[in-house]
DNA sequence: AGCCAGGCCTCAA
DNA sequence: TTGAGGCATGGC
């Protein structure tokens, strides 16, 4: 399958502002989906802050309106040159993807900044969304450089310096060894420059070397920041609703449904996520 | 009040 | 290789 296929360009970029087509980029959902920790919502108005940089997102009748000092950083993270009608066309017609795909439309998959994507998803284990947003905004606020109207997310360099006692009082609790282990780590090998350049697997590989990097963190990180759209995390959400009585371990399910969606299985999950946590917030 | 949360680590067998 | 148990904390 040739790349430029899935190519399409629905927005355009005028100085500091992205006007984006609303057919498929829901703001709410893309950001409330679980993939990224430092958002805010003012109404229909959100506040997005991504490593050191920020931006605003209104909206009109048919339009999304990015409003940042860097548009080009902006279009790649919110994924802009992927053509979703395709991608959501495709995973329709799966049957038990049907109701997931409708409710979950204009839901993108964002590249994020990898070494906050790292850190923030060791915090997400055994975590809940809230609780995982407030431990990343106090440790920013603490150690993240003051941009004026917000705080960066920490450099590297700064997550050396932030010990163990410091990540209980943020909240980290069991966490808090797991990340002062990771950060001296990420600080002092290439692991961070070279991710990049690796394949699926070999993300897996070294990720799950780290101190609180299991599958399931590896692979979000592979999804959320690296692009590896292959990926299919399993968490207690994505393992419920998929298990049966063969696919009762998290290792069938994560096998069977990457198998399944092939090369979409990430786009798979996160229709499957939004879906599945939405319809136990109405009950 | 008690279960659960975008799981992982350690330690057995 | 697999399974059990523990784990900080607070949302709901």
């Amino acid at each position: 399958m040739q790349p430029f296929n899935f190519i399409i360009m629905s927005y355009n970029v005028s100085k500091n502002l992205i006007y984006a087509d609303k057919e498929y980029f829901d703001p709410y959902l893309t950001l409330t989906c679980g993939q990224l920790f430092r958002y805010k919502c003012f109404g229909d108005v959100y506040e997005v802050i991504s490593a050191d940089k920020k931006c605003v997102i209104k909206q009109t009748n048919d339009t999304v309106i990015i409003d940042s000092n860097d548009s080009e950083y902006f279009v790649n993270y919110f994924d802009l040159n992927t053509d979703y009608a395709k991608i959501s066309n495709f995973l329709k017609n799966f049957p038990e993807l049907t109701c997931a795909v409708e409710s979950g439309k204009g839901i993108r998959i964002l590249r994020q900044d990898l070494y906050e994507t790292i850190i923030s998803f060791i915090i997400s284990a055994n975590n809940n969304i809230s609780r995982i947003r407030k431990i990343i905004s106090s440790a920013c606020l603490a150690h993240g450089i003051n941009m004026g109207d917000y705080h960066a997310f920490f450099t590297v360099k700064q997550g050396t310096q932030i010990t163990e006692q410091q990540w209980r009082s943020y909240g980290a609790g069991f966490r808090a060894p797991y990340l002062v282990s990771t950060c001296n780590e990420l600080s002092s090998k290439s692991l961070l420059s070279d991710l990049p350049k690796m394949d699926y697997f070999s993300c897996i590989n070294a990720l799950t070397q780290l101190k609180g990097v299991g599958r399931k963190v590896a692979d979000c990180v592979s999804l959320f920041a690296l692009a590896h759209r292959y990926a299919y995390p399993v968490d207690t959400w994505i393992f419920k609703s998929g298990k049966t009585d063969e696919l009762n371990t998290v290792e069938k399910v994560r096998n069977y449904y990457t198998t399944r969606y092939g090369e979409f299985a990430g786009y798979a999950q996160q229709y499957i996520f939004n879906f599945s946590r939405t319809k136990s917030k109405s009950k």
